[in-house]
Parts: C-alpha cells; sequence; structure tokens
DNA sequence: TTGCTCCTCACGTCACGTGAGGTGGC
DNA sequence: TTGCTCCTCACGTCACGTGAGGTGGC
C-alpha cells in the first residue's frame, strides 16, 4: 500500500491527477483510511493507472476510457473504436497540415509584399439569388462608364414598370474571365425577391431579364472599402488568394455594390464598400496541398 | 447600421460570438443604443471581422489576435509570430502523427493477437540508482535457480557485514540479450542509499561489488503480475512495443522485483509483481515513421 | 514538537453554446 | 397587439493547476 505522494510518484502523474480519477470513479484507491481520509493505492493499481494514460495518450476522453477499461468488452469492438479513431486523427492532422499551410501561405505573401495585405480573403458559400439584370460587350474601356449606367437605367427602369422594388444590393457580373481592355462581357445585375419571378415569370423586354444567379459552394470573397478605382487592389488579391490556397477561378467574378447604386448620383467614389466574390474550386488533390 | 442578427449572418458567426467579441473587447459594436442596449455594426466591420476569423483559423487565441489587429504593429514583428506559429504547428502536426501512429500499432497488434494485449508498455525515464550487485555468467538453464539465489545470498551477506541496510527493490539485471540457453550473463542486485556508496566507496569483496546503475532517458516499462515463470510474455510484449514503436534497446533488460525478495521463502511465485524495464533508443528517424 | 504529507473546497482555464427570464421594435 | 429580435445573467464544457485553510503521521 502507497500514499498518494509515492504512488504519484511511481506513476509519473500528478497527486491532483489521481484525486480527480478518484474523483470521476477512474482510478479508485484501494483503500481509504475512514479517520483521515488519506488515500491509499496498490501496486496492482500501478498497471491500470498505465492504461489509462495510454488511453490518454492516444486521445481518448476520461468518459470514453472509462468504458474502454471495462473488462468484458469483445476486442472486436476495441478494434472499432480504435479504426474510429484512427480516421478521425487522420482527419486531424489533415486539418493541422491545411492550418499550417495557411500560415505559409501567409508568410509567402508577406516576403513578397513586404507588408500585411489590407485584403482578408475568406470562403463561403452563397445562396440562389434573383436578379433582374441587363448584359452587354463593352467594345472599349471609354466606354465602359456610359454602358454601365446605361444598363442600370435599363434594369431599374424595367423594375418600376413592373412594381417590383429591389430587395438586395446591385451586382455587376465579369463574364469576360482573363484581363481585357476590348470586348468585356459585362452584366449589370439587381437583386430582386423570388416574389418578382413568380409574378413575372422569365419576361425579358428591352433587353432586361430576370433570372436567378445560382448558388455557390465555394466561394473566395474579399471586402474592399476605399476608392472605386482601386478595386483592381482587390481583385488582385482574391485571385493570388485563390491560386496560393490551390484553387481556380469557377464561374464569373461578381462585385457586389455594399455601398448602394452605381447610379446614385450622392454617392463618394472615393469612398465606397463592395464585396468582391469568386466562384473558385479546388485545382490540386488536398494531400498534396493543403 | 445593421442589428446584431443580421451582421451575424453576414459574417457567418453566432450571435453569442458577437456578444462575446463585444465583452472581450475584439470587435465593439459601432454604436450601442443607450436606452434598448441593442448592438449596431457598420458595414465597415466586416472586414475586420474576417479578419478575426481568419486569424482564429491559423489557430491564434482571442487574445493573441487582439495584439496581431494593432494597427501599428509593423509588417516584421507579424512576420516573426507567424512563423513562431509556424514551427508549433508543425510541432503539433508530428505529434498528431505520432499519436495516429500509436493507434495503428495498436490495431496491427489486436490484429495480430485475436486480442487485447494485457501488457501496458510505457515510455519512463530513471535515476541513477546506487547497487550493490554479484554477476556471473549461467552455463545452463538448470543451474539458473541455484546461481540466482547464491549471487543473492552474497549480496545480502555482504550488506549485513556493511551495515547497510536495502533502500530500493531488488533487480535482476540481464547482460545476455539475445535468447539463448547457455552461457546466460546476469546480474543480482539490490539497490541502496547513496551514503552507502560514500561509506565504502567502491569496495569489491566476496564477488560483490557496490556501483551506480546508470539513468536512463528513456526506458521502455511493462508490469507484470501472475506467475513468476509466465514473466516471457511481458518480455515479448515489451520486445514486440520496442520494435512496433520504432525503438531499439540500448542496454540490458532490467527485471525490477516490486514483489519483495526472490529469497524470501513466504512468496508465492503463482502470484508475483515485478516491472520490466528496457533502456531504449530511436532506431527511425521521427520523420519517416512516428 | 516541528516539518511533511495529506485532506477538502473552490476558483480559473478557453471560446463560446444553451437556456432562463425579461423587454423594445415593426 | 402579437410574434420577432434583442438584452443580461449564469451555468456548463474538459482535465486538471493552483492556492486557501485546516488536520493527521513520523
Amino acid at each position: 500500500m502507497f500514499r498518494i505522494g509515492d504512488f504519484s510518484l511511481m506513476g509519473q502523474v500528478s497527486i491532483r491527477t489521481l484525486r480527480h480519477y478518484d474523483a470521476v470513479g477512474l482510478l479508485k484507491p484501494a483503500y481509504i483510511d475512514r479517520f483521515t481520509d488519506y488515500r491509499y493505492y496498490t501496486l496492482e493499481q500501478l498497471p491500470q493507472l498505465n492504461r489509462i494514460l495510454a488511453l490518454k495518450d492516444l486521445g481518448f476522453s476520461l468518459d470514453q476510457i472509462k468504458h474502454l477499461l471495462d473488462d468484458n468488452l469483445p476486442a472486436s469492438q476495441i478494434q472499432g473504436i480504435l479504426l474510429l479513431k484512427q480516421v478521425e486523427l487522420e482527419q486531424q492532422v489533415q486539418k493541422e497540415q491545411a492550418r499550417l499551410n495557411r500560415v505559409k501561405v501567409r508568410l509567402k505573401m508577406i516576403e513578397q509584399e513586404g507588408k500585411v495585405s489590407p485584403y482578408e480573403v475568406i470562403l463561403k458559400s452563397t445562396n440562389t439569388q434573383t436578379i433582374a439584370s441587363a448584359r452587354t460587350v463593352v467594345p472599349t474601356l471609354a466606354e465602359m462608364i456610359y454602358l454601365r449606367c446605361s444598363l442600370l437605367r435599363d434594369v431599374y427602369t424595367w423594375l418600376a414598370h413592373d412594381k417590383s422594388h429591389p430587395q438586395a444590393p446591385e451586382i455587376t457580373l465579369y463574364h469576360t474571365t482573363e484581363y481585357r481592355e476590348q470586348n468585356i462581357d459585362i452584366e449589370m445585375a439587381v437583386g430582386v425577391s423570388h416574389n418578382s419571378l413568380r409574378a413575372t415569370p422569365s419576361i425579358s423586354s428591352n433587353n432586361v431579364t430576370l433570372r436567378d444567379l445560382p448558388a455557390v459552394q465555394t466561394m473566395a470573397s474579399v471586402i474592399h472599402s476605399g476608392s472605386f478605382h482601386e478595386v483592381g487592389q482587390a481583385i488582385i488579391a482574391l485571385l493570388t488568394w485563390t491560386n496560393a490556397h490551390g484553387y481556380v477561378p469557377d464561374g464569373a467574378l461578381r462585385e457586389i455594390h455594399l455601398f448602394g447604386s452605381e447610379n446614385d448620383d450622392n454617392i463618394d467614389f472615393n469612398n465606397i464598400i463592395l464585396e468582391m466574390q469568386l466562384p473558385v474550386t479546388r485545382y490540386q488533390a488536398l494531400h498534396s496541398f493543403e
């Protein structure tokens, strides 16, 4: 019989740990003095303690260990539990690896730019959104502003005619994926409620269409606030991040006008806020990269 | 300005999380109604929230994030913190891998034996221990019992003569590492206090020596309780474990007589308890195996 | 008798989840 | 006016670490 201090030395655990295992019923002392409340342990309890510590080392909780210690648990069941644990740990390792990779990517970015990026790219998923929109191909950059404005006016006119009201922010969709200075395919859209779609199904007039912008499972997103003509920085950050994390674009870039409408004359275009969204998909297998 | 519910939807976090970040001062609402205590958030706070979430994703605590969010923190310092985090995560991954491996080894063992091993092997380290001992080479197994007994008697006689008293358990050291049935080199030892060593430095007489049993950094250990002649099972478990976990023996096997003395006639040899200790060292690089 | 060991509360950890109980806002 | 949203406590989580305050044992 050993007092708790000696037993804790033999078992390489703290006294507090032994008291805790007593409290939760994992390892009761062989004998407790009724008058002094001293705990006494036997040599036979040392392998029991070791088994507990070994199972804890495998990542089981004390509660799980209590069940695993049940003597009449068949080997097959223990096998099953260990297999589950194996799968769990494999996922855990994956997650830690991915996390490690995110840290590495961030370090590389700081190294390359010499400063911390002001943009924070996140992954999100979006639901289907009904939009009223007008689309065109812009011949040259010089006509961009005029045409955007014109398309938007068409949409709002159409909405007013239809007695619908915008229910969600304005969106610009860039259907031309690579960088070009000519023949840029853009679409100006306004989110509307589902009701509008039901009321006037698939009606198209005066260049304006009512349709569903599809839901996206994996969407890289970044918020830009500041000057409108510096939005390119946000797009660069978005594309860089996408590439560095092993994704590739998988749809039209979306520019969400969180600040309001581009056609509103009261907007200060040196201080706007918008969200750039890029549908993405995995480029590399999870194992080889993240 | 958005109410907490809307903002939580935009940020993909729970309302409780936003309240928590307010409470710890990580993200205070832009405005709080003095009468209703309602929290109101602005669009500009969305990227702030995203940055917090991204840093959390890298594995930082909320407290650390609060420091990292400090605007006038130079890029170089952020770099340093990220480097530290990288090292930490690399160790974390290593640990998880090792844990995963332990689970796999256990599964393989159950597969091979068809049952759960009754032995729990653990790693421990031991301190230097002063011993009085007698050593000999046993010609054949038949003489083993007699010679062990004889050696032990020599040691105890010597101790009595020296007026020393045993201070620690009896130990049998197996200097012959491989399995043999002839010419087995064994040493019977008894732990004594340091004082004995000082009092009679390096005295050797009647075949008995006083010396230090060296400390061992990494010692695979298993406790056997039951019949003395089934101790072989424990040794097999110890060697199997050692091999499966990428270690190799690195010193004499030690048999600690926790039950008392082998020369004590009152001992029931069908029900003893002892510890088998095997000094070990890594056989493979950490990366390739565990 | 004096340290030494042991005892029982009970709070703290970390980032929220989850009710309980109650009140403004459309 | 009725739901709906929001509010503030406050407990629970997991495996102990860390005092506080007090008492037996050699």
